[in-house]
DNA sequence: GCCGATTTGTCCGTATGTATC
DNA sequence: CGATACATACGGACAAATCGG
């Protein structure tokens, strides 16, 4: 680890690159709406191969900051945004995302109880029916404003020590901290609901009579599903954000 | 193009692998919850690079079908799910959706008028204050229910000729099929907004006074920003699915 | 319309590092 | 410790798209 122009080396190279390219889009010195050096240049400035600068650029992509034609180049299209609550393909834990966006934020468990997986826990979360469950009501408060309320399953065997005081910290800082677990994947989907007895009663809906719902499976390094949650939030404080690229159509046989 | 088991090989040899490979996951070919074949096995199999294999998996675990981990392995975790209205990543029109999931749809333009942005325009769309441009308000009909409202600012220099009766059909179609012009990348935010009296007046609302509001800003091939959709989903048929990856916290530099 | 230079896209083979068992 | 697995990186080759002369 070494500095180099105020930026620190990552142990991998196409990190380090990708980094600076960024930094140097954000900063605007390479023009919105015009061309990246070519690839050939960047291997030259970096003393890379060309695989390392194409796997930094394609991070850009997927990101939104560039995009590539080919026999043309490699585009600016960055446009600085609104830091979002969520973030496209990334798995952040809610205190994690309340430091980044800057807010102060507490969290309350309402409910905890073993439970058992039956067919409707089942079809809904992904556990096998007969699963020794944990079931938690956790709220999130927001700048002292109750605003989210997560329903959580969690797997027993994973975690058989887990108390009502460990969830009322960070969870994941207790999973991946104290019984080093590794989180790798996580499928969520996103709907909008109708606001229920539960929901008014806990948050502050205002006059709204809907939530953004985002349901979360997680898998750990083993490939063993071992959390579901579904975390209601209330509208005003929930934005998620996405890159999309099309696809050329003759890519689905 | 030559048929192998039922398989078409694309051009593209990684796009091949990847497209058996997912075929043998959704058929359960490789047991939920263990290794697939390692990479240097799958090498002999489809006798290509190390490379080449590497990518066909990688795409499969952006889509959530697998996950890996150095000194392991590659671990099925696919899991059957309801086909999404969106689908994280992928630029899709509205009727390319709804061919997909198999629904009648329909499409009305309530409003089309030239305009020119402003700096409210401007601040929502990211199109420079001055810029010509077209406004349309379009209803889409999901089996005979209108359920989605769309604003959308579109540039007028890419599409000088567009009419109302265009706008009509497939805009898409158009664009890419007449006037040629290729879509790269989109930028989305999700957000859950509170219905408006235009919301009420168009769409079938019932007791919800919320809508699912995907904010849209489309890119063509020279890297210009051309179009600028917010479409406002009624609740009840809005989904939006996405994968998440956990990546390692010294990244960030 | 053609040709050649440039640029990205795909694919190969190899070497080395690092985590797992 | 060694064998096996994925992760990173290099360098080279050719294909395909773009652009200017």
């Amino acid at each position: 680890m070494f500095e180099q122009g105020g930026v620190f080396t990552p142990r991998q190279k196409f990190a380090h690159i990708y980094s600076v390219l960024k930094k140097r889009i954000e900063s605007g010195e390479y023009p919105v709406g015009q061309l990246l050096p070519s690839e050939n240049t960047l291997i030259v400035e970096f003393s890379c191969s060309r695989n390392t600068v194409r796997r930094a650029i394609s991070e850009l992509v997927r990101e939104g900051y560039v995009q590539t034609r080919q026999g043309w180049g490699v585009c600016n299209i960055f446009q600085p945004i609104e830091p979002s609550s969520y973030t496209m393909g990334v798995i952040e834990s809610f205190r994690e995302t309340s430091n980044r966006t800057g807010q102060k934020t507490a969290t309350r468990v309402v409910r905890f109880e073993p439970c058992i997986a039956d067919r409707k826990i089942s079809v809904q979360t992904g556990f096998a029916v007969g699963t020794e469950l944990f079931y938690l009501q956790r709220i999130h408060d927001v700048n002292g404003i109750p605003l989210i309320f997560n329903h959580s399953y969690l797997l027993k065997e994973c975690m058989p020590q887990l108390t009502r005081k460990i969830a009322e910290g960070s969870l994941y800082e207790y999973l991946e901290g104290t019984l080093h677990m590794t989180i790798i994947t996580s499928k969520r989907t996103i709907t909008v609901e109708m606001a229920t007895q539960l929901d008014f009663e806990w948050l502050e809906m205002g006059s709204y009579n809907c939530l953004a719902v985002v349901s979360n499976q997680v898998y750990n390094s083993d490939g063993v599903l071992f959390e579901y949650t579904q975390s209601r939030h209330h509208p005003q404080i929930f934005r998620f954000q996405d890159n999309a690229i099309r696809r050329s159509h003759n890519t689905k046989e």
